[in-house]
DNA sequence: TAAATTAGCGAACAGGTGTAAGCTCAAAGT
DNA sequence: ACTTTGAGCTTACACCTGTTCGCTAATTTA
């Protein structure tokens, strides 16, 4: 095995203990670079063979969720091509997300608001191409102004972002409830955005 | 000065303390109960004459936090019914409120989503406080269901917190125009629910 | 083949943490 | 007036943290 392809095997231990660390009741502030390293099976000081500092690491990690994020849209765009329902394919799709990569999310969800302000900006951007494409979707779906689907698209992804908050301190049998209400308020602002503009442009 | 008096001073020293050494780059799980103490004036081993530990400490912020969300929603309610706009009057209130008391505010946006399952569930009631009283609202204004009056509250809220969020980490000359689109999409939600629901009844 | 690079290691340090034990001494209760 | 209570203190302990230094051993380069 090569030199640089071990590196890149210890790095990616790293990263991933770093992930399975992250959980319910432990966030990325909360962990501490010799417990990771402990985990990633190399001694403490090694670690700086990798990442100047844990806030480097953490970089990494938000850069690797906002990498599964545009998975998901790449997903759910494939679904909706077949199944049709706009809205409630995105969300169904989003809360398989949410539950299947809960500590990813939780990630994106703590750093969003947390007390690093690189954090909070990496985060911010990776929310703010979600919306973007988002809002792309839109413009082509109904015709209206650039700025109103921006703006709607952000309201639409705070919504569902903040359903899958919720999901992670719910037990799975309640995601159809709070799919169902997202829809709902989804919808709610979809089909006024759409009349209120119309009312304007009148 | 009673003892009882002199006990309770130095407990909202702690609590004072706690509330001056949060801001934007340290949240709560990172206050050490020794700082906090010395900010106190007291020794660090008194200070669990006060609360059991930091977790009681926490809970109790956010109790303060609660009620100053209280105090805001009454504030609004006041300049409502002077000014007569509701949803401009009501964010605009709640920026103001953001601005004043960032600390407060972060408290309960970080700790929304924080690692305390306790936490969580105690900044959710508060906030749930919030949207039951919104809505309480918005059925004596437009009348529908209750359930569906629930629903647009907690929309509403969701997205009025969320632009909270982003107003802690923009300057001021930005917060007119945050205003401004937050009002916009509340209008949105508020018209789309209204003719949602006939289109329904109908 | 000889030299240079470098991932990983062990030992050690300085500083922070929560918290237990036991004391003082002024207020409150009898 | 005597006793009890309890807020606050000092000391002490055990533990965990990030980070520096110098070394080894194996791969890569010349």
């Amino acid at each position: 095995m090569s030199r640089a392809e071990q590196k890149e095997r210890t790095r990616q231990a790293i990263i991933n203990a770093a992930f399975s660390q992250l959980s319910a009741e432990k966030g990325f502030a909360s962990l501490s670079l010799r417990e990771v390293a402990r985990e990633a099976g190399i001694a403490p000081t090694s670690f700086y063979r990798h990442f100047a500092d844990m806030d480097e690491l953490g970089l990494t990690l938000v850069d690797e969720a906002g990498l599964m994020l545009r998975q998901l849209m790449r997903q759910a765009r494939l679904r909706i091509e077949k199944n049709g329902s706009v809205i409630n394919t995105s969300v169904e799709t989003f809360m398989e997300f949410v539950a299947d990569n809960s500590n990813v999310f939780r990630l994106l969800l703590r750093e969003r608001s947390g007390t690093s302000a690189a954090f909070r900006a990496a985060v911010a951007r990776e929310i703010q191409h979600f919306s973007a494409e988002l809002a792309h979707y839109l413009r082509k779906q109904t015709d209206c102004k650039a700025e109103q689907a921006q703006l709607q698209a952000e309201a639409m992804v705070t919504l569902v972002f903040h359903t899958g908050a919720d999901a992670l301190d719910a037990p799975k049998e309640h995601y159809a409830h709070l799919t169902r209400r997202t829809v709902l308020q989804l919808r709610w602002l979809a089909h006024g955005a759409a009349s209120y503009g119309r009312k304007i442009s009148s």
